[in-house]
DNA sequence: CCATAATGGCTGTTACAATGGTCATTATTG
DNA sequence: CAATAATGACCATTGTAACAGCCATTATGG
């Protein structure tokens, strides 16, 4: 029997909606299932699977597929993504290495 | 030994870009690994290679994790994602419900 | 309208992701 | 500075994702 994981409706939702975007952006490629399935070396039975937003699903088929149909993940910054990760290498850099807890077990600090 | 798979520039970039996001905005909270993976419910292992943008990861892990330091995924549109959802339904249902392909075997309509 | 291709769903098999554990290293804090 | 917790890395085990292959249904192009 499944493992049953459950999931923060925003995650759930978030993957429902990339898997909707690749299905529409497929479509308006003309693209049938097994055609991106093929390009994306994947099975048909896991792309249907990616469509559909399901969260079992492994994070580089799906963003192959996106990619694949030219989708836009990170869209907000409009910078190549090489330099997207620079900037997060640098700010990354500037943080303390390790985070030491403060006694307490769990710390909402906000 | 390892199944070989392939994936394009674009899809390991934003896998790693979302993953040191990820690390970033657990930092900044002053969360550990441990603290973060007992909230995902997950193994620190499994964090870790979340972080480091291993391609193989869940996506449902993956954005679970992203969910909880509060990154936004699919920050452009600042609709709630359940609006952006509907959206992708009805663009959907205005389009043919089959893609037959037009005999060539791969069409680069563009 | 009809032939055919696209879609949706199922099943058993196999490779491997997720886990829990361990260990060495090293940053942090008191 | 010393004590200790966080990180990074590995390993064996186990649950399951991805696959191939199949079938039923149905939309679509001719």
């Amino acid at each position: 029997m499944a493992k049953q994981r459950t999931y923060s409706k925003y995650a759930q939702e978030a993957a429902q909606l990339l898997g909707k975007q690749i299905k529409l952006a497929r479509k308006q490629r003309k693209w049938s299932e097994q055609n991106l399935a093929d390009r994306a070396g994947i099975s048909r039975a896991t792309l249907q699977k990616i469509e559909r937003g399901e969260m079992t699903c492994a994070i580089g088929l799906v963003f192959e597929a996106a990619a694949l149909v030219e989708f836009n993940l990170f869209e907000q910054d409009r910078l190549p993504l090489s330099i997207s990760i620079e900037n997060a290498n640098n700010k990354l850099a500037l943080m303390p290495r390790r985070i030491r807890h403060k006694t307490k077990a769990v710390d909402d600090d906000f």
